[in-house]
RNA sequence: GUGGGUGUAGCUCAGUUGGUUAGAGCGCCGGUUUGUGGUACCGGAUGUCGUGGGUUCAAGUCCCAUCUCCCACCCCA
């Protein structure tokens, strides 16, 4: 059989997995605390809804039957590439079952088939949350997201995280301001801004058609950044006008304000944002690691108009952020800088004196898991001093002696090799201790 | 899809201008230690040298093809 790594495809380790699952349960927690309900939508989707308008052109897996009989016909299925998409065609199906504004979180693996590389994954986590709303949706909305995603992020274990918004209209009305018909693409490369530096931008831009003239304008407007609503009065300075820029910057204005009660620093308008994403049409959001602005958006989203108003007249709105849960785990464990205290839940270990012992054995270990204590009894009475090697070797803190012939049992931190009477049904390990710990470093 | 790199033990790697039976460290297993680990010492196992072809008396080493993985572009979490 050939083994190895598929490209794209990461599997952890136990511990790993143990770190990732604290992140997702972290995750859980906090979107709950929002108000988000959970939902999980089927991993396929009709290729004709992954490829509607609005969508990316991501490169979708497709799913067929080895054995297909002919003329079985494609069925024309696809893994979904992200959770927007389901969850908009969901929405659009249970229109009859929600209310709202709606109000989801959802967290599943997404496939999609580009190139792997460093951050980016064929098979990956997205956590997601959205808010749905019929017809309109209030732009309090936008800015709750920002407070929701300073509140996960802050959360989670991976350093200080800068939230960047920005607001699409504002972009598109300056741009259509200047008379570029086009918008998308200006976007795309403004967008790079960061990445590739000014100059460059101003070669792609003038590519593009736009008038020296207009380049400087859409320049002068990507460097604006600002935490408060001095941007908006920047913006202004511009001297361009445009009813959709008004819309924007009354829009992005509120977020600010919204938001002003924040710690300092943790969110930033930024005027070069602008997501390649060509479904948002309001408010965009990208969060950057502090320590690794290189690793790209751990967090991004934005809010888009049509995407949900699938099948049907009505309109459905929303906004909603995405979290990168594997690109921050897959750096964390390139630098080795998430572990768990242990690579197993088990807590105790159970020694196995002789064949005779097994019973008392099960006892104890049933008297521990009763009151919660993960545990496991070794599968064979090899020497202790295995035994504890075995515990050690995966993190095992405690190794449980049984008493022999009437003698109290004992348990025994490896640790420290400190080793105390102790009873089965009434021992309680250090809360610290009583599960896997995620430890930064 | 485009470009560049890579591939030898479970892991990290060495292997001379082609030349006997392919090595080291770590890890793993056993022992010193007749049930209480981590240190130390002693011993042991492990390879289709990515795959297929070719050149040669002889290929881990040279040539061709192919695959894999990594990095960048595009785009994105």
């Amino acid at each position: 059989m050939k083994t190895g790594p598929l490209s794209g495809f990461p599997e952890w380790l136990p511990e790993q997995r143990i770190v990732e699952q604290a992140l997702l349960d972290t995750l859980r927690r906090q979107f709950e605390l929002f108000g988000f309900a959970p939902i999980e939508t089927r991993a396929v989707e009709p290729l004709e809804v992954l490829t509607q308008k609005g969508a990316t052109d991501k490169e979708i897996y497709v799913l067929s039957r080895l054995h297909a009989d002919e003329g079985e016909g494609d069925k024309g299925l696809g893994l979904h590439f992200d959770l927007t998409v389901p969850f908009a065609r969901y929405v659009a199906q249970h229109r009859g079952k929600l209310a709202f504004p709606f109000k989801r979180y959802q967290i599943q693996k997404v496939w999609r088939g580009e190139r792997p590389q460093k951050g980016r994954y064929r098979e990956f986590y997205q956590a997601d949350i959205d808010v749905i709303g019929q017809e309109t949706l209030s732009i309090q909305h936008d800015a709750d997201m920002v407070r929701v995603l300073h509140s996960v992020m802050g959360a989670l274990p991976v350093g200080a995280v800068t939230i960047h918004i920005n607001n699409r209209k504002v972009l598109e009305g300056i741009y259509r301001a200047l008379g570029v018909e086009d918008v998308v693409p200006v976007l795309r490369t403004v967008d790079k801004l960061d990445k590739i530096g000014p100059e460059k931008v101003r070669e792609e831009l003038a590519e593009l058609g736009l008038a020296p003239g207009a380049i400087d304008t859409v320049l002068a407007a990507g460097e604006i950044r600002g935490a408060d609503e001095g941007v908006v009065e920047a913006i202004r300075a511009l001297g361009v006008s445009h009813p959709i820029l008004d819309e924007g910057l009354d829009e992005l204005g509120f977020v600010l304000r919204a938001c002003a009660d924040l710690p300092a620093g943790s969110v930033v308008a930024d005027l070069h944002i602008a997501r390649g994403l060509d479904y948002y049409t309001g408010t965009v959001y990208e969060g950057l690691l502090d320590d690794e602005p290189g690793l790209g958006a751990v967090c991004s989203g934005g809010r888009y108009d049509n995407l949900a108003a699938m099948g049907g007249k009505a309109k459905l709105p929303g906004v909603g952020v995405s979290i990168g849960i594997s690109r921050l785990l897959g750096q964390a464990f390139a630098q080795d800088s998430l572990v768990a205290s242990r690579q197993t839940p088990t807590c105790v270990l159970v020694a196995l004196d002789n064949d005779e012992r097994r019973a008392a054995a099960q006892v104890a270990a049933s008297a521990l898991r009763a009151r919660g204590i993960a545990c496991e009894v070794f599968d064979r009475p090899q020497k202790y001093g295995k035994q504890i090697k075995y515990a050690d070797s995966k993190g095992i803190p405690f190794v449980w002696f049984c008493g022999d012939a009437g003698a109290a049992d004992t348990v025994k931190d490896i640790r420290s090799g400190e080793q105390v009477e102790a009873t089965a049904d009434t021992w309680q390990p250090p809360a610290e201790d009583l599960h896997p710990r995620v430890l930064r470093r």
